[in-house]
DNA sequence: TTCCAGGAGCATC
DNA sequence: GATGCTCATGGA
């Protein structure tokens, strides 16, 4: 079936740095979730009839984002600009497993590796899928890859993160971060346990509660904000966290994704 | 050859 | 709590 109302644009919503599983083909864009496969033609979603709901819940249909540019606007005048290029994002709700180990991968590394080395995992670990005559991998579980030792890893060409997706993947599987109580935390507690994982610090913790938690207050702070709000905003690294809470309050994450978006693709 | 990429761990102070 | 060094990999 295909899914028209959904308000966003494919290319802001899938450039922006949030995911990694989405790829530009001959038939628009393609994307993984979970074990499932749609494809994306602007704003048009076509998947299997019975996965409807689920692709509404992936891109949080519910969520009116033209109330929150309005209201990010007005606190903010420069955001304009960066909501006229890249006003199509949605932040999409991903699975929280997967959210963990794509930004670990993603630490000190670029966008084509990371999505390199997620697809190579993906197809080694993960279970083939078949959608419309073609094959796709799901994302591996935690407890095949807590199986796993370092030497398995190393045709990913991950470097040394490959310790951290194991040490994660072992505190998962075991019950030690608990992935559902996480959803239920507040913030600074579910911040608190995901750092626990080696790999995982401040900035992928963010990401992870931004993309996956649903905690659209949070800000991560990579080299390009930082370098962003020094620029633009003239607000020292140290004084980030307070600038963006301030200024963008609970949507203080949006914002940082309009502001990504723009700068990246605008020097 | 050196620098950089959606940083984090660790030692040291 | 802050600072500085190091950590694989590959493209520019």
């Amino acid at each position: 079936m295909i899914i028209k109302d959904l308000d966003f644009e494919s290319v802001h919503t899938f450039e922006c740095g949030q995911c990694f599983r989405w790829n530009l083909s001959d038939r628009g864009y393609v994307g993984v979730a979970a074990d499932k496969v749609c494809f994306a033609e602007n704003n048009n979603i076509i998947c299997n009839d019975e996965d409807a709901d689920f692709w509404r819940d992936y891109f949080r249909g519910e969520v009116d984002y033209g109330d929150i540019k309005k209201m990010l606007v007005s606190s903010d005048k420069k955001l304009a600009p960066c909501i006229k290029y890249g006003g199509g994002i949605r932040i999409l709700h991903q699975d929280l497993w997967e959210m963990i180990i794509s930004f670990i991968i993603s630490a000190n590394n670029n966008i084509p590796r990371i999505k390199g080395i997620i697809e190579k995992l993906c197809e080694s670990f993960g279970e083939p899928i078949e959608f419309q005559g073609e094959r796709f991998y799901s994302f591996p579980t935690a407890e095949r890859l807590s199986g796993l030792k370092q030497a398995d890893l190393a045709h990913l060409k991950a470097g040394y993160r490959d310790r951290y997706i194991l040490d994660a993947a072992q505190k998962v599987a075991s019950g030690e971060v608990d992935l559902e109580a996480l959803k239920n935390m507040p913030t600074v507690d579910a911040k608190k346990m995901l750092m626990r994982i080696c790999g995982v610090g401040s900035k992928v913790a963010d990401c992870i509660l931004l993309f996956s938690l649903e905690r659209y207050e949070v800000f991560p702070q990579d080299v390009w904000i930082k370098r962003i709000l020094k620029d633009v905003y003239n607000v020292d690294e140290k004084d980030v966290a307070v600038f963006a809470a301030d200024m963008y309050g609970e949507y203080a994450g949006i914002a940082q994704q309009y502001l990504y978006y723009y700068y990246r693709d605008n020097k």
